[in-house]
DNA sequence: GTAGATGCAAAGTATTTGCGACAAG
DNA sequence: CTTGTCGCAAATACTTTGCATCTAC
């Protein structure tokens, strides 16, 4: 599991630079949803001499790839996130900026029933929900 | 009605300049979401002296005054559009960019349902759906 | 009259790119 | 070998801001 990209990359014929194995290993061990500045940051710890340049390189081809996803909340820096098969959407808490994944399939049928009724095939979709915590 | 954004900014207290009431007007008289670029642009028409950082000190007035609100498509600049009672989502044809909004209560229930399963208060919310014509 | 708005140009962010050196397949 | 990648610095795209002037209220 812990290899997947460097696998997705050879299925996708990526090359596998030393550079490129440093962030897929970055973004496999990230739980949360860095943006590029807090990517760099964590791939200078294992290799100072990679450029901001590289990052920003590596992300938009890993997403080409269907390796990583952007998003781009509210107000906020693009952030990428590793993609797995599960797909989820985030609900993003404005008071603290934490960010929870969920699913929920329902919606999800009913996005692809909405699209069809407007005459379109559902290619993606963006959902985020953005709520305070409830005080009860 | 189609003065409803200078009620507004009269409502809310908002000094009402030249600029703003030609900004207005053209944000009233647009049906698609002009971005900030093509907003100067059919601003300029009406008065060329205008400048841009006019027009972004505007929308993000009109924003924060909830007079406009701002989306950012995927791959896409920001786009603006004037805030209405009847809140409504929004389809894009990948193929031809065309945006078509829709409303689904539906979905709009559930998303509160979602949050208030995560132990949320939905505040706000975005939903895209991307899509490419059915070819049946 | 005064607080706030404008135009301009300069400064900020975030991201991309040209180029010569270098490395993966 | 050869094609594609890297680091660097410069360039680009979008947005914000300092300042002197001007305007709505």
């Amino acid at each position: 599991m812990k290899d997947s990209i460097e696998q997705k990359c050879l299925a996708k014929g990526v090359k596998l630079t030393d550079q490129r194995k440093i962030i897929a290993k970055v973004m496999s061990e990230s739980n949360d949803h860095p943006n590029v500045d807090e990517l760099y940051r964590r791939v200078s710890v294992l290799d100072s001499k990679i450029s901001i340049a590289t990052v920003y390189r590596t992300v938009k081809l890993f997403e080409e790839a269907g390796i990583l996803t952007k998003h781009e909340f509210k107000g906020d820096k693009a952030r990428y996130e590793e993609l797995n098969e599960g797909h989820h959407d985030h609900l993003i808490d404005v008071q603290s900026g934490k960010i929870i994944e969920f699913v929920d399939d329902e919606i999800e049928m009913l996005q692809k029933k909405v699209a069809k009724k407007l005459g379109y095939d559902l290619v993606d979709h963006k959902l985020e929900l953005y709520g305070v915590k409830k005080k009860s």
